[in-house]
DNA sequence: CGTGTATTTGATTCCTCTCAAGTTTAGTGG
DNA sequence: CCACTAAACTTGAGAGGAATCAAATACACG
């Protein structure tokens, strides 16, 4: 049904997949059952991709709206001179390009930061689905204009941060991220991110990274063992970073009365 | 109908308002008779706000989105400890508050850089527009899906352009999004920004915007009558500033066949 | 024309980068 | 299962771009 770009492995339909993909519509929307039909008759494909698998390729029509079910990935953009960018970060129950889903072509691209596997449906369907379907148009709307919001807290921590707050803010981001999909444990996720891309996000080396971290755990205000972080007290890695969710709009994803 | 915040003046109705907006909104797509009614049966107000008003106030619920008519706003956030920083401009022909057409309450603040006018709608009106007429929905998600692409930009800008580079990419980018406004008269156009703010924009402090533009001036890659901008080289700043026009996808403001 | 705002200029400080090298970790093949 | 290798992490020294502090000049507005 897709092409199946490098990296990429059609592991075909599971129903489970569609579980998941509702769930997280209803997180936002009420749905009635001929919403959830809709979603359930979605041509779709479950994929596998592995590290660093491309999944947008900037530049091309965008022919596939991915979403993640397992694994983390990123969007990221390049300058002229080669240095690279990372402007989004994608985990488990987020939509990996949204922001193409009505666009020609894509201004950035996408891959995968593990092994991930995603929901992928044509974006003809989506597209379709977002004006027959409006509670899963509303859905998708949010979803997109909190990506946005994220877009714009992580515009305030390059400009008027300093390093280390930019660290602990991203830090306490995905904590609260996190969260909601159950990937935290005891105060502790696993941040599978080199300390280079950590400096690609940040706007950072990754020697300055490195340097940071040390502080931040010196500090007391994280503990790592490899790349698991444990975050002892959130409030003070908070205060640390400046950091107010109220960007990420966590209220949207309780029901809505209107 | 509308509750009108300090600084703003209703003025009523406006035929040209209307005509203005539905001009803006098939830039995008195609409009029926029926699409074009259902903007002209909008309720609406035209606004004038005065410079440095509030259009859009943080943490409030949004209940009105404004379409820009005339004059420049911009969307900021503050760190904890009081710094300021621009996350967006708006310009003639551009919505103020699309981004919180769905979101219940506001992650930023908007405010008029200058005098301005506006078409200000309230959201509710908008929502039920976006759902019941697909091809204006498909226009309010391109517009909101190129703000979002601008922001990656932006992030781009601040992580990774020195100074003088982010200054560049700046003037680029508002010399072409102000070229389809008719702003542009021969390479020149007004930039209402005081060097305070541009330090807003590129997370620089005003001291050092000020020492950027004598350099860019220097350069003679600009030159500088008040606060009109004249461009004599636009490719020569845009290889100064690593600027390509990709992201601000001006190709979806054709017409598309499909 | 006075007054507050914005711009300009200089001197100094400091945060982060760059360059360089060593160490640890993870992955691979014999 | 261990040796080998590449990637990731760590640490140090020095350089540099932008911030900070301070003050003077230019400009807009009532």
């Amino acid at each position: 049904m897709l092409d199946e770009p490098p990296g990429a492995e059609t592991v075909g339909k599971d129903p489970e997949a569609v579980r998941k993909l509702i769930e997280k519509i209803e997180a936002s929307v009420r749905l009635d059952h001929a919403d959830r039909d809709a979603i359930i008759a979605l041509p779709y494909e479950v994929r596998h991709y592995s590290r660093g698998a491309a999944m947008v390729v900037e530049a091309e029509p965008p022919h596939v709206c991915a979403f993640l079910l397992d694994g983390w990935a990123s969007q990221q953009k390049h300058t002229d001179d080669g240095k690279r960018e990372i402007v989004g970060l994608m985990i488990p129950g987020d939509f990996v390009d949204l922001q193409n889903i009505f666009l020609r072509k894509s201004d950035h691209e996408a891959q995968s930061l593990t092994d991930t596997s995603a929901f992928a449906v044509p974006l003809r369907a989506l597209q379709d689905l977002v004006f027959d379907r409006p509670a899963i148009g509303r859905a998708l709307w949010i979803d997109a204009l909190v990506a946005a919001s994220i877009y714009r807290e992580w515009l305030v921590n390059l400009g008027r941060r300093d390093a280390l707050a930019r660290i602990a803010h991203l830090l306490c981001e995905l904590a609260r991220r996190l969260e909601r999909t159950g990937l935290i444990v005891e105060a502790q996720y696993e941040l599978p991110l080199t300390q280079e891309q950590v400096g690609d996000i940040t706007g950072l080396t990754s020697v300055h990274v490195n340097r940071v971290f040390k502080k931040l755990v010196s500090q007391g205000l994280i503990v790592r063992y490899g790349r698991m972080i444990e975050i002892p007290n959130l409030g003070a890695l908070g205060a640390a970073a400046g950091f107010d969710a109220t960007y990420l709009h966590l209220d949207q994803m309780l029901d809505r009365a209107d």
